[in-house]
RNA sequence: GAUCCCGUAGCUCAGUCGGUAGAGCACUUGACUUUUAAUCAAGGAGUCAUGGGUUCGAGUCCCAUCGGGAUCACCA
């Protein structure tokens, strides 16, 4: 144990000899707020020059010590709760309750209180000479001891910030840390609830059902992904954790209901980077009667409505780095192979795999044998496209190969009817008109089990059960989902993932403490 | 999985050519009854990530391992 540790071990037995429990049982009755009460204080000028105070005079407040100033026979402390940051300010003599030989000023406030100690006050606001919003304290009590010094982060009066808690390990392994002592991080999360909250609503508003489904699948289906493996032991067999609950979903539209929308966790065995996390959260939702057309328009009327959710003055533009992002619909509609031709010159309609493998080795695009036209197509879209497109865009019409769920094109032959949103150069949603014909997914299920007896570990597996639900017949529909922590990361300006989920995967400790 | 960078006090960081480990904040002791990055005086605090190696001598050079970050690959 470190000094700092060791001293605080024998504050804590020091107050217990004092008859203080540093960790009570009873509930502190918390009447105010620090922001509230720095937002709200009142006073009034009478016309001798005294200050008569207006409001805030019987208050409670609960928080940690987070700043510690002695002035000799009186004190100011900040006290943070869950609001902010509020000045206290104590004098000997009314702590000591006009005791002179009482301990508790000179030993439990100055010698026993430590910095990140959780204590409730009551009092009454006033103004400083200085001006400051502050509580004078005329009660006190200790709620929680700290037994480890916390990191002091100090602002000064322009903002400047000292000595911050920035080491990216420590604050993701000790997140509690880090959220006590840097209150931007605080933000990033409440806006990253705000965000789900207001998903949430528009999709209820929309009449859609909010439903649950299985995180641990006998197949993992729905997506092309490696999953992570389980086994049940009564069952004694095995079991995947979802990388999608895109069939399941789907066989609730085919028992009838009209819309169904799951917001939840899925996992995925794969690389970690500042984009990717093991565990991940994603929106799916699916309507009947329904076209890819109809979802755009929704996805349009949804991300704006959380831009301004969001935006302090409820602006729907976002500003990313030097790109500001406009969410006010109707977003670009481009089509997989305009976007290409754009952005390089390339006509992938007409060129065969030939030209394609010949402009992917010009560019040095990465490419292998096994690779199709349409793996082509993508990695070409996904190397010369995709970072440019900044605004919204709807990318539409792709390759039937690369889409084994999708409905087929309506008029182009060999496309489906499927969009992915991209923002800020990045994918964020995924989106068609939904396979409903039984005969055609069952040749695309086949397709894929071509491809992994060629070695593709993320081709998906044919899942009978989801062939015989769509063979009672799933009405028209269109599905859509969202990379819920990507949209975050969006939304709050953040380039890792790490930094919009709590607790983001690490490898473990080797000695915590 | 590959490559590069990083790991020194509770926190943020210096540490020269290889020669007894440094600063600010935090902590301890003292002064101060409206301070606010409080101030002033004095003091304590280190397995230099871990394990090897080179050397008379390693925080510093070399190798390996662990952890983190960035870039790439795969994906959302």
């Amino acid at each position: 144990m470190t000094e700092q540790e060791l001293l605080r071990r024998e504050a804590l037995v020091k107050l217990r000899e004092l008859g203080i429990d540093p960790y009570p049982a009873p509930m502190f009755d918390v009447t105010a707020f620090a922001a509230d009460i720095v937002a709200n204080y009142q006073e009034e000028v009478l016309e001798d020059g005294s200050k008569k105070r207006l409001n805030c005079q019987e208050v409670a407040l609960a928080g940690r010590v987070m700043a510690a100033r002695e002035a000799g026979k009186a004190m100011f402390l900040n006290l943070q709760d869950s609001s902010g940051r509020i000045q206290l300010y104590m004098r000997r003599e009314e702590v000591n309750g006009g005791d002179e030989n009482s301990p508790l000023f000179d030993t439990v406030v100055k010698k026993l209180l430590d910095l990140g100690d959780y204590i409730g006050i009551k009092g009454f606001a006033f103004r400083t000479k200085t001006g400051e919003v502050s509580v004078h304290v005329q009660e006190f009590k200790f709620l929680s001891k700290s037994l480890r010094p916390l990191p002091i982060v100090k602002r000064d009066a322009e903002g400047n910030t000292y000595d911050a808690f920035t080491d990216p390990e420590q604050r993701y392994r000790m997140r509690y840390v880090d959220l006590t002592v840097n209150p931007e991080v605080r933000e990033v999360f409440i806006k990253r609830t705000k965000l789900i909250k207001t998903i949430r609503q528009f999709l209820d508003e929309l009449g859609l059902l909010e439903v649950e489904t299985p995180i641990l699948q006998p197949i993992h289906g729905g997506a092309s992904a490696r999953p992570f493996k389980s086994h049940h032991n009564t069952l004694d067999m095995p079991l995947y954790m979802r990388i999608a609950n895109e069939l399941y979903l789907k066989r609730l539209i085919v028992g009838g209901f009209d819309g169904v929308y799951e917001l939840g966790k899925m996992f995925r065995n794969e690389g970690m980077d500042r984009t990717h996390n093991p565990e991940f959260t994603m929106l799916e939702y699916y309507v009947a009667y329904k076209d890819y057309f109809w979802l755009m328009e929704q996805t349009e009327r949804m991300l704006e409505r959380v831009a301004r959710a969001l935006h302090p003055s409820g602006d729907s533009t976002v500003q990313i780095g030097e790109n500001s992002i406009q969410f006010a619909g109707p977003y670009r509609r481009l089509t997989m192979f305009d976007a290409i031709q754009e952005y390089t010159g390339l006509n992938v309609e007409t060129a065969d795999e030939a030209e394609l493998r010949a402009y992917c080795k010009k560019e040095h695009i990465e490419i292998d044998a096994s690779m199709g036209k349409a793996k082509l197509i993508d990695e070409i879209f996904g190397e010369k496209v995709e970072g440019h497109l900044i605004q919204p865009t709807f990318l539409i019409d792709y390759p039937v190969e690369m889409s084994p769920l999708t409905k087929k094109h309506r008029s182009k032959a060999g496309l489906v009817e499927r969009f992915e949103l991209f923002v800020n150069g990045k994918e964020v949603g995924n989106a068609y008109s939904e396979l409903n014909d039984p005969i055609d997914q069952r040749e695309r299920f086949e397709e894929q089990l071509e491809l992994a007896k060629r070695g593709d570990e993320e081709a998906m597996a044919l899942d009978e059960d989801f062939l015989r639900a769509l063979e009672y017949a799933m009405p028209p529909t269109a599905g859509i989902g969202f990379g819920i922590d990507r949209l975050t990361m969006l939304f709050t300006g953040q380039s890792s993932i790490q930094e919009v989920l709590f607790f983001p995967q690490m490898r473990p400790e080797v000695n915590p403490g």
